[in-house]
RNA sequence: GCGCUCGUAGCUCAGUUGGAUAGAGCAACUGCCUUCUAAGCAGUGGGUCGUGGGUUCGAUUCCCGCCGGGCGCACCA
């Protein structure tokens, strides 16, 4: 809040010094060790150097026509150039009694409100939810969040895969299972059986003995269909002649496509409760299959794809330098074209086509009406080349697109042992087991954590902080973590109390209501009137860094990144800390107790919120 | 082969337009509970930021070469 307003003083100082520069670049950052200052600004050397220039001298003219006598001291000038402000107690006081009057907490909604919608999640149906869709869906949770909570109008939209060719395996699969409308084999666990059925008829277009045999005893569901003697070929090809009906229109196919969906979503809305995830829309693959054709036709049309051995591919227009080209790869000492397929050899279409439609479909409004300022994909970070692809076919298809278009990637999970995390028989691990598990861990930790206190709590009680807890950990662990790096999947490190964990801070939150519990002292604080006496040290850095909440949260949005967040929320936690052990709150008196009580309550109040942004619950006790 | 990406303390990781003496947690060691929750706090030790060049007043950050890991590269999504 005060950086604000200084930037904008220093702009308008260092607009008066060189006019004619552009003084968007500076900046005014907090600064990086509490000795230089509280804030800092080091944008002067780069305009110097630009201008060949004194940097020194620069700065001494600037600082000459500055006037922020109101909101620090001197302004010092220190080594090539840097400008350290050192903020004044009662500018501080200012803005924290601004945010106990409920004006403020510590961050602006933004002056230019954007249209955001962010594709996330996208889970595929008929397959349980595994880990591999827990970063996509806690990132993008987060991201929406965020920028809402600085007031971009967001749309959320879970691209759900609903549609390809395991659908012809899996119709072909449900067919020979004679499956029907709450069949009791699908009622206990239909996720579950469905994946088996998936396996035994995707091993068996493979070849696989075991699932031929089991295969082979199964039903033949019409005529000329003689399973007890299929081959694996056969098999593919009654898949193949599946989904082929299905994308007809087939209504008996429609109608166990139909009964899938439904299963899945259950599944999904079980799943996205318990995380506090939420969705504006969910479209899936299938929603535009109705528009896959004219897309093809019009890419042709425009000559952005062309045929090429049977298929219908993108490919480069030499448009960039062939490094950068995406439809480009070298072979051989030679570049040759690395297309995008939009249209396979045998007529179908892949997911590059469905994501220019989708694409399209978001840019003509589909969703509201208007073209959207910013699109936003969060995958990992594999589909790079996939989205750089298609972002780029799409922009030579509708040239006059203004939307931003993002890829926001991110890394692996990786096991203790450093491969893609499995379980120990080698599957792929199941979201809700992993959930059920953070909780279960997280209920035996508060168990015996309320044990040692030699305290009581009812077990309803402790499974709530528990879900609590324990959901925070797993999300946290990964929003904490830079998003590009593959990340180390530890159930130790992220139920650890000590570090930059989700206990950690719900711990320092629980000690913070815990004060105003004991003192009885709720309420009441914003109408006081009473002025703050900021004096101990650890009640000014405490203070200082409620302050820069802002600059963390257009920090996380402006770069897709919540693990700044993190830090930041830890560090405010550490700054509490330090205050908690050496400034008694209910034993000072008179100004000293208010202005702890206010320390606490807006302490309190953005852990709350920082947490909230991440889709993290808080508890009172722990 | 080409592309993307990573390489920072013993381990797991941060590192905000290039900026000041590169940070945190774990692990090791030392203190602090008649005091608002010690699930805490304070402190000590630990680094050729993979490597070699270049640009710069200044490089973990930008550029180039090399070494090592991960991933991707035509009909799966």
């Amino acid at each position: 809040m005060l950086h604000k307003m200084l930037e904008e003083r220093l702009q308008q100082a260092v607009a008066s010094v060189l006019p004619g520069a552009d003084v968007r670049s500076v900046l005014v950052r907090p600064c990086p060790d509490a000795k230089f200052g509280d804030y800092q600004s080091n944008a002067l050397m780069a305009l110097a150097k630009e201008r060949k220039m004194n940097p020194r001298q620069l700065a001494i003219d600037v600082v000459a026509k500055l006037e922020v006598g109101d909101i620090c001291e001197k302004t010092e000038i220190a080594g090539a150039g840097f400008l350290n402000f050192r903020i004044k107690p009662s500018a501080i006081a200012g803005v924290l009694q601004g945010a106990l009057r409920g004006e403020h907490l510590f961050f602006q909604k933004t002056d230019h409100p954007r249209d955001i919608i962010i594709d996330f999640s996208s889970p595929n149906v008929a397959k349980p939810m595994h880990v591999g869709h827990i970063r996509s869906t806690i990132l993008g949770d987060s991201l929406a969040r965020v920028l809402r909570l600085l007031g971009h109008r967001v749309i959320t939209d879970n691209h759900i895969g609903d549609w390809g060719t395991q659908f012809g395996m899996l119709i072909f699969g449900w067919k020979i299972e004679r499956f029907f409308v709450n069949d009791p084999a699908l009622l206990p666990d239909p996720i579950a059986e469905l994946e088996r059925v998936y396996k035994m008829v995707s091993q068996a277009c493979d070849g696989k003995e075991e699932s031929m045999t089991q295969l082979r005893q199964k039903f033949s569901y019409e005529p000329g269909l003689d399973l007890s003697s299929i081959q694996p070929e056969e098999v593919r090809s009654r898949a193949r002649a599946e989904l082929v009906k299905l994308q007809a229109g087939d209504s008996q196919n429609l109608d166990i496509w139909n009964r899938l969906q439904a299963i899945s979503k259950t599944q999904f809305d079980r799943v996205y409760s318990r995380l506090g995830v939420r969705f504006d829309y969910v479209l899936g693959e299938g929603f535009y299959n109705p528009w896959l054709k004219e897309v093809v036709a019009e890419l042709r049309d425009r000559g952005i794809a062309v045929e090429s051995e049977g298929a219908i591919v993108v490919s480069s227009d030499g448009s960039v330098p062939q490094q950068q080209d995406p439809f480009l790869t070298q072979k051989e000492g030679k570049w040759v074209s690395n297309p995008a397929l939009v249209q396979k050899s045998d007529g179908g279409f892949n997911y590059a086509t469905t994501d220019l439609a989708t694409l399209q479909f978001r840019w003509r409004g589909g969703h509201w009406g208007g073209e959207p300022d910013e699109i936003v994909y969060v995958t990992d970070a594999r589909q790079q080349l996939h989205f750089r692809q298609v972002f780029a076919a799409f922009c030579r298809w509708h040239p006059e697109a203004k939307a931003r278009l993002a890829h926001v990637w991110f890394g692996s999970i990786l096991g203790e042992d450093g491969r893609p995390l499995k379980t120990r028989s080698g599957e792929t691990v199941k979201l809700e087991d992993l959930l059920d598990e953070a909780e279960e861990r997280a209920f035996e930790m508060v168990t015996r954590k309320i044990g040692e206190k030699e305290q009581t709590m009812s077990e309803e009680q402790r499974r709530d902080i528990a879900r609590i807890v324990g959901l925070g950990a797993i999300k946290y662990a990964d929003l904490s973590q830079n998003r590009q790096t593959d990340y180390l999947f530890s159930w130790e490190k992220m139920l650890s109390m000590q570090g930059n964990t989700a206990p950690y801070l719900q711990y320092a939150y629980t000690r913070v209501r815990s004060i105003f519990r004991k003192g009885n002292v709720e309420g009441g604080l914003g109408q006081t009137g009473d002025s703050l006496s900021l004096e101990a040290s650890e009640e000014i850095a405490l203070a200082k860094q409620l302050l820069n909440f802002g600059i963390v949260l257009e920090a996380v949005a402006d770069d897709y990144r919540p693990n700044f967040l993190c830090a930041y929320l830890y560090d405010l936690s550490g700054h509490f800390a330090r205050f908690y052990e050496s400034c008694p709150v209910l034993k000072s008196e008179g100004a000293h107790r208010v202005s702890r009580l206010a320390l606490c309550d807006l302490t309190a109040r953005v852990i709350k919120q920082g947490l909230d942004a991440l889709g993290i619950d808080t508890t009172e006790q722990m």
